[in-house]
DNA sequence: CTTGTCTGATTGTTTTTTTCAATCGGCGAT
DNA sequence: ATCGCCGATTGAAAAAAACAATCAGACAAG
């Protein structure tokens, strides 16, 4: 049984004349009659009742092309599906986010997506770099930004752009006065970072390992870093007087100026790679490239954009 | 778009794997890939997102795969359609007899008919020959019980049995001592026929003219033949005296014993013949076969059953 | 009765499609 | 680096679909 033998049967029900059915099927009268007789033969009924100048239904012939019909309009709901579906940026997006980002860059990164392709919904998640790779192998989400370093296999990133930390300490520190930090100098402080499993903390603790070496065992008074939960959190505490911390610079707000002093570290300054991360088969490349744009247009500041070649598995 | 195409998408959606899906379909992994590949350039979408090692729906391929089981679903049904309609003793066969045959050979034909094809439904219309032989042409009847002369295009025909007439007298009536009545004898009597339309009466009245001939106007008190509605109501006026008729031996019971004289014609008595006609493409020859030999089975004396050969168009 | 016409069936061939065996190429794991 | 798995690709063979031409039956008109 084929689609094309249901097509004819229903064309014969309907013009009760096999030459008028062929015709209205584009095709010749044998290859209708021929395939009608192939369908009656594979079901081991008689559809229609060939007489002279009429061809009539037999009632099983009735049924079977009624049903016929339900089946074709079944078929035809699939090529409505298909279109549908075939744009590639309709139809929800699942986007994670990590962090340290996400509350900086989606109030921009929203708008000018929507802008973009405005048909396309966000679904956002927020969540730890490891947990989104996770969930972008196993599906759950369908694209990430999270920052460097990033390998997972079966997934490709493409680099966004580059974004330089920068030092915060409360007004009145006496960094505030330098017009570039060392990052040797934050040993000399006490630096507060984000918990274990945000991927910022690591880059911290990279640029600058001697925080980590000289850090004093958990519940010592002489502890010389400290932890918050969010990068709100530790800014409050740190114009609170308790530290410095480091910020990436795109969470740098110009509220910040009346509680913090902001000062850039010495070049070349320690940045981290922000990147896009989706599974190399992805099939709607478009949506990627239209959230990379949307980045692009977010119109974030003091950050280094990359060139379109920044792709890799 | 074909079915075939959307087995392979639905078992590949269900193994989840190119090779076993193409196993589960009982054709070569190419033969698989290369129909689902052609379904997504037609579709114009990508159903699935191949990654080593794991196969997985993208979300338009979920909801055009599970329209597809929808659309096989709906395929299975006109095959069962099929198995249901593909005995031709199933359904209900529409089976037209003419006044004269049908209060006598119904009592028996329906037992006979019920023990061959128990599954048959039978819906019985009574009619005259010529409505009869309308309703066939239509498709309103399926095959009729009529006596000849019949002749319909697009219609053929099988003769069953010959009946002998015979004539029935009042008791105490002359002729009831005679071995044999001769047919030219009824112009001496008040013959009672059937009303026009009937073809008994047609039939009578060919056996013997003379009682058309020696008719007098309708209204006269001298007119020879009177008309009943039905052979049994002149079964009634033929015991009640008013004259004598015509009737064929199937129509003879017992009970008339008590009523009525029962005397054989000359040899060669007069006789009619009774057909099976059905449209010439009726599909469903079993079921016609089947009513002739539940005639055949339906225990009438005194006809003569004709050879499966008196068949014609 | 014959002829002509209309209609679906049949036939033989061409074209298209489907299928398969063999092979390739990418990817991940050992 | 190599191996094994898996889906894609390729080229040839088989199957199916389609068509033009023709046939055959039925009916209507002459």
């Amino acid at each position: 049984m084929t689609l094309t033998e249901l097509r004819y049967i229903v064309a014969v029900a309907r013009e009760r004349h096999f030459g008028r059915a062929a015709a209205s099927c584009f095709v010749s009268q044998p290859t209708l009659s021929v395939a009608v007789k192939k369908l009656e033969d594979e079901l081991g009924v008689t559809l229609f009742e060939r007489s002279a100048g009429d061809v009539t239904l037999t009632p099983i012939g009735e049924r079977i092309v009624e049903q016929s019909q339900s089946v074709l309009e079944e078929v035809q709901v699939i090529k409505q599906l298909a279109e549908q579906g075939k744009d590639p940026l309709a139809g929800p997006l699942r986007l994670g986010i990590i962090y340290s980002i996400s509350p900086y860059l989606l109030p921009h990164l929203i708008p000018a997506l929507r802008e973009r392709a405005p048909q396309m919904q966000v679904l956002l998640e927020e969540d730890y770099t490891a947990r989104l790779a996770e969930m972008l192998k196993q599906g759950e989400i369908d694209l990430a930004i999270v920052a460097e370093p990033f390998h997972e296999s079966g997934v490709v990133t493409q680099a966004i752009y580059d974004e330089p930390f920068v030092v915060a300490t409360p007004k009145g520190h006496p960094w505030e006065k330098l017009d570039h930090v060392n990052s040797e100098q934050l040993s000399e402080e006490n630096v507060l970072l984000l918990s274990p499993g945000n991927c910022f903390r690591d880059q911290v603790l990279q640029m600058c390992p001697d925080l980590n070496r000289e850090s004093v065992p958990a519940g010592s008074s002489l502890q010389r870093t400290l932890q918050g939960s969010s990068l709100t959190t530790i800014r409050h505490m740190v114009a609170g007087g308790i530290g410095v911390t480091v910020l990436p610079v795109t969470s740098v707000s110009p509220a910040d100026d009346a509680l913090l002093a902001i000062r850039p570290f010495v070049e070349p300054a320690p940045t981290r790679r922000v990147v896009l991360a989706w599974r190399k088969n992805f099939p709607r490349g478009a949506a990627v490239e239209a959230v990379r744009q949307a980045v692009l247009g977010a119109g974030l500041t003091n950050i280094t954009y990359l060139p379109e070649a920044h792709a890799s598995a």
